[in-house]
RNA sequence: GGGCGCGUAGCUCAGCUGGUUUAGAGCGCUACCCUUACAAGGUAGAUGUCGUAGGUUCGAAUCCUACCGCGCCCACCA
């Protein structure tokens, strides 16, 4: 025991902790416990992913709550799992065989997928891994992946439902393109960013004027931010109210440099304020000209390729890049005079979440789920407050998304992910390519869906082919919360775990997973998926910009684990994140948790070392209890309230400063060295141990493994361990006697003592005489009982305490409450620096004594306010003057 | 264009259902201490017109309005 070191090394003692949780199969979840049920939804990780900050403060939440919920006696499940994250993943192993000098395409579909799955098997349990080293007490037994075959399983009858319900279509729409992942995106994988780009203002000539003289009459100027589009235009548009315009009516306009003709539509959705009023319409390449298009009958050009090269229908430009292209664009127009100018402009513009390529508004046949009949439900249960958001004005930016929600697109042109599963008969359909065949309704022929037929139910042809397209990652996380627990199987699980309690999540994630999740569970399961929903803040760096890896300000929480442990990682991150508020970190604010573990490490070696052998912590009888047991016993009963009532408010960095406050103000500062000559030995010691024990069980859910540790370093065998340990009980009944106020008292007396010897100058190590004068004679007999504590903690010797005390020549006195305590100093005194200290505080407490005499000469205050607030005013104001006349006497003494 | 968050000690932030806090914590700073658990420590101390200006109220860091600075999210102004 002695050989305890006295600092805590967290390498040497974590990874050894975590097997014996695993061994004890502490962290699995039997679904026939007969316990009350708490379950938490794990926000999958990207399965080749590595642990960030992001997860690091996530995870540490959720663990915080399943280990208390574990702790109180719930049968808890918490299910891990990752993600296949179809573009990402695909990106990262494109990459891989880039190197190789390999494109997916050389190897074929069957051959790129198995090289994937090679690479899944690889480094997808990395970050389970990590998560473990974090002190994740996840059900690891249940881990999931989204690829899985329960999980393809629930995909594909989610498919099939929302294709027999009529809420799925395939169809020609303007999507958001990368040309990059050459894929589709969904409207939320488009990130939109503000840049300063240009507004290019463009002649369009009127048809059958040569020349190029009078604007509106010989051409007209158009404003665009991508010129390279106008190669797909198909109209120009004003508005019908544009008096500029309305000449225009029946004419043509050519189209620059093609030559094509234009027609000339007038459109409400065209602002005449905006550029000069008149807008080329390209429906092909933007959601706007799309939708006029549809209204006025206009074909749609498309006029680039996947990878947003320029195609057959532009001419010369065919085969440049669109940015290439709108460069040799503007310089022909310049050579034709048919440019005018271009000016900056900013907008915001569309960027791909996984590849930050711009996005391209493109025309293109793509799966959707029509989500208005999901959103319904989805509404009402959060209006209704049966999902909760914490902090709750996220569910204003959930409902403001739900109520303008948009259809899904979910078909990627990639094909790592769930492959589409409808098969269309290549005899029904000829020679299209399958991509082409629209599907606007269920039923329709020469089409399956569901699992691979062998004929086509039509024509009885065995040539069928399945859609190229695989689904959208989310398409399968938004069913995470009843697939993992094998859905549409009704089993256990979901009977006994669904819906879970809470969700944690970030920000980001509200629109991507959380709505979804709450639609799918409310249609294919009829009830919410979890009904607390914990929004965390984003950690960002020191300068408040989001980690990331490409601006290089990660702090890698591995290394944090590496050199200060888990437990300090997790507590420091936890203790500065408020409520939603974003966390900004920085390498030093891992030092408040390595200190505090530290701190905790050595006031248990104290215990453990003093005491911890022969004492079990038990509860000593009432009467063997001094007023520094009871003070202690009666703090820590209101710290185990705090620490739940702030648990339950999802207040973490609450309940943790409830901790640190108690474990190293109250427990370490003041009881343990109070315990160093306490009388009874036998019973301090007990209490020592039982108040260790139940801060470790407090401390645990937020440093699991110090925590554990030092349990498992406590005397008595059946123990068990800390993680299954129940939690503590709010009140252990003692009677309120007025010990804590004694005790206060007493410890404001030597607070106040150590003060005067601070300012004089004499070292802690030194001793003094004190007198002090009471108020009455209770007190001076606490004091006389409790002298003690006053000897050895502020090292003084007591005089004398009464209500008659004098105070003796060359003293100096202090204030405490209403008690004075006087320190004789000998000749040691220096009279003007005792007036002077007196003398400030004195007019400190002057001012402040008049601004309560101000409120309550106050006719208002004292007939408006309440009874209890102008007692307490009272009061103040009674303490003031007494504390006054105290020091104007010593002033006077010094005279 | 809508919506949201933040501006409190040198730094990072709590507090904000108005009055028990003469505004708190951690870090940093100052002084004294290697006191037999801990120097990643102990004791004591200094530091704030709570962004600005109004308003509501007997009373506002806390509620309302406007403004000034930051930051974020959503949106089809080309």
């Amino acid at each position: 025991m002695k050989d305890i070191p006295t600092k805590y090394s967290p390498a040497e003692v974590e990874g050894g902790i975590y097997k014996l949780w695993e061994k004890n199969g502490l962290n699995r979840a039997r679904p026939d416990s007969g316990k009350p049920s708490y379950s938490i939804v794990i926000p999958p990780p990207n399965v080749t992913g590595i642990l960030h900050m992001g997860h690091a403060l996530n995870n540490t939440i959720q663990d915080i709550l399943i280990r208390w919920k574990r702790m109180q006696g719930h049968e808890t499940l918490w299910m891990p799992g990752t993600d296949h994250a179809g573009i990402a993943t695909q990106n990262v192993v494109e990459r891989k065989l880039a190197g190789e000098g390999l494109k997916r395409t050389d190897l074929g579909r069957d051959k790129f997928l198995e090289e994937v799955w090679k690479w899944k098997e690889e480094h997808g349990s990395t970050i389970i891994r990590q998560l473990k080293s974090l002190g994740c007490s996840c059900d690891w037994d249940r881990t999931r992946f989204t690829m899985d075959e329960g999980l393809s399983n629930a995909v594909r009858k989610v498919f099939v439902k929302l294709y027999e319900d009529g809420l799925l279509y395939k169809g020609d729409y303007i999507i958001n393109w990368c040309p990059r992942c050459t894929t589709a995106l969904s409207d939320e994988e488009a990130e939109h960013r503000e840049v300063l780009g240009m507004l290019y203002y463009i002649k369009y000539p009127v048809k059958g004027r040569e020349k190029l003289e009078k604007a509106n009459e010989d051409f007209v100027v158009v404003a665009t931010t991508r010129p390279e589009t106008m190669l797909g235009d198909v109209a120009v548009a004003v508005s019908p109210k544009d008096p500029r315009y309305r000449h225009l009516e029946g004419k043509k306009l050519l189209l620059p440099i093609l030559g094509r003709e234009l027609d000339v539509i007038f459109d409400e959705s065209v602002d005449p304020e905006f550029g000069t009023g008149a807008l080329k319409v390209t429906p092909a390449h933007d959601p706007v000209d799309f939708e006029m298009g549809s209204r006025h009958g206009l074909e749609r050009l498309n006029v680039m390729g996947p990878d947003a090269a320029i195609n057959d229908l532009g001419g010369d430009y065919e085969g440049m890049d669109r940015f290439e292209c709108r460069e040799a664009i503007i310089e022909d127009l310049k050579q034709r005079k048919l440019f005018v100018r271009a000016e900056e402009h900013h907008h915001a513009v569309g960027h791909c979440y996984r590849c930050h390529t711009v996005v391209e508004p493109r025309l293109s046949k793509q799966w959707f789920v029509r989500m208005k009949p999901l959103a319904g439900e989805a509404i009402k249960v959060v209006k209704e407050d049966r999902v909760r958001f914490y902090p709750p004005r996220w569910s204003k930016v959930y409902l403001n998304w739900m109520e303008n929600i948009r259809d899904w697109c979910i078909s990627r042109q990639i094909w790592w992910g769930h492959r589409i599963p409808v098969w269309y008969c290549r005899d029904c359909f000829g020679s299209a390519d399958v991509r082409d065949i629209a599907v606007d309704a269920p039923g329709k022929a020469g089409i399956v869906v569901g699992e691979a037929p062998s004929e086509c139910p039509v024509c009885g042809s065995a040539s069928m082919e399945q859609d190229p397209d695989v689904l959208d990652t989310w398409f399968s996380s938004w069913l995470w919360p009843f697939s993992t627990m094998g859905w549409p199987e009704k089993t256990g699980e979901l009977e006994y775990f669904y819906p879970t309690d809470a969700l944690v999540t970030a920000q980001e994630i509200i629109f991507f997973w959380v709505a979804r999740m709450i639609m799918s569970g409310l249609y294919f399961m009829g009830d919410i998926p979890f009904r607390d929903v914990y929004i965390h803040g984003t950690v960002r760096d020191a300068t408040g910009t989001k980690m990331s890896k490409s601006l290089g300000n990660v702090i890698d929480p591995m290394d944090v684990i590496r050199e200060v442990g888990s437990d300090a990682l997790r507590y420091s991150i936890i203790s500065i994140t408020s409520q939603g508020q974003d966390v900004f970190l920085s390498k030093e604010k891992f030092e408040t948790g390595r200190n505090f573990a530290n701190k905790l490490w050595n006031a248990s070696r104290y215990v453990l070392m003093s005491s911890g052998e022969k004492a079990r912590g038990e509860l000593p009888g009432e009467n063997a209890l001094t007023i520094a047991d009871k003070w202690i016993l009666s703090s820590l009963a209101g710290t185990v309230g705090a620490v739940n009532e702030s648990l339950e408010a999802y207040r973490f960095n609450d309940a943790a400063s409830s901790l640190y406050e108690f474990i190293w103000h109250k427990y370490c500062d003041w009881y343990l060295e109070i315990s160093k000559f306490a009388e009874n030995r036998e019973a301090v010691d007990n209490i020592l141990v039982l108040v260790l024990g139940e801060c470790l069980k407090l401390l645990h859910p937020f440093m699991p493994f110090i925590t554990e540790n030092i349990w498992q370093n406590m005397p008595g065998k059946d123990r068990g361990c800390l993680m299954t340990a129940g939690w503590p009980e709010p009140l252990r009944g003692l009677a309120d006697d007025g010990s804590v106020p004694s005790m206060e008292k007493i410890i404001g007396l030597i607070t106040s003592i150590r003060n005067v010897k601070a300012f004089w100058n004499i070292p802690n190590s030194g001793e003094v005489e004190a007198l002090f004068l009471t108020d009455t004679e209770e007190e001076a007999v606490l004091i006389g009982d409790n002298r003690i504590y006053l000897e050895k903690l502020a090292g003084c010797r007591v005089l004398e305490a009464g209500t008659a005390t004098e105070r003796p020549s060359r003293s100096v006195s202090a204030l405490s409450g209403k008690i004075r305590i006087f320190v004789p100093l000998g000749g040691s005194i220096d009279i003007d620096k005792e007036k002077d200290r007196i003398g400030k505080k004195l007019g400190e407490m002057e001012n402040y004594l008049k601004s309560i005499e101000k409120k309550l000469s106050n006719r208002s205050f004292v007939s408006k306010a309440p009874a209890e607030v102008v007692e307490k005013e009272k009061a103040k104001k009674d303490k003031f003057e007494i504390s006054i006349r105290n020091l104007k006497e010593n002033l006077a003494s010094l005279e």
